[in-house]
DNA sequence: AATGAAAGCTCTCAACT
DNA sequence: AGTTGAGAGCTTTCATT
């Protein structure tokens, strides 16, 4: 987990596989000037050393019926560990919870969260916050367009 | 795009492909029941259809020297569409943007930054809103913990 | 220690049943 | 939808630097 050193090839094999990771060998090895089998070596490794964590389908929401999308906000009652952690839970278990993050300022936690509809939502905010007496306050904002959504690292020169 | 109707087996695919798209045919055909040709071709499908967007790598930050995230409000000055625009065009150019969404409420955009440092976050922020008259005001929030980060859609129902 | 070339193998894809 | 075979892409081997 510390930061091996990646040189300047693992950073451009990186950042194509970091827009789609199908992406043939073949293809990468002829931009960096690289055979086939180097770069599958050097993938091999950064997936063995967790530099790539996961490769993942990235699905429309739309596409399966999901339309919106919310950030939310969440101040708990009391910051206590076993609070925080009972919440962390929840949420990970969640499916409607894309996203969570636990920050500094008035909020407490930063959630983006999906689901079909706003029924669906407010049975989302039911069961995660109503349900729930050590939650003091949400904010909710409704978003209207997902400008830029991606999971992208910025890599040293792309 | 309206939602094509997805069948419990497309949905039982794309759980695991949003998990790992790695995953090969035979291995998912085993678990929902069906030969591999056959996941193949509603995999293909899902791709042509635009089911599934996109497959990425996803990249530990801190195995890049990336070691903070920030959340990060802006409301802009008017909102005119022209000022939106521009906006919504810097933030998809800038690697330090991971996500932005258009909201409702106090805040016109939130964004997700990713930086190596501080001081790539202020040089962030200098570009970004001091360098630009049209933002009236941003609120930063450090992610001390990145509790739960993913672009897993919720598939129950459809 | 990492590379390139080529052999060997796995998975995918399209044709056909 | 299932079966099959050809081809694409990945992995290993080995000689080289």
């Amino acid at each position: 987990m510390p930061a091996a050193e990646l040189d300047p090839l693992d950073q451009a094999i990186l950042s194509r596989l970091q827009v789609d990771c199908r992406t043939i060998a073949e293809s990468i090895g002829a931009q960096v000037g690289l055979s086939t089998a180097a770069v599958q070596r050097r993938i091999k490794r950064l997936r063995a050393t967790g530099v790539i964590a996961k490769e993942v389908a990235v699905v429309e929401p739309r596409s399966v019926g999901v339309d919106m999308t919310f950030i939310v906000g969440v101040e708990m009652e009391r910051e206590r560990i076993e609070v925080l952690e009972a919440f962390r839970k929840q949420v990970l278990s969640d499916p409607a919870v894309q996203q969570c993050y636990y920050v500094t300022g008035s909020a407490d936690f930063v959630l983006v969260v999906m689901c079909r509809d706003m029924a669906e939502f407010e049975e989302f905010t039911r069961r995660t916050f109503f349900d729930n007496g050590e939650v003091r306050h949400f904010t909710t904002s409704v978003v209207m367009d997902r400008v830029k959504v991606g999971l992208t690292v910025p890599l040293n020169g792309g």
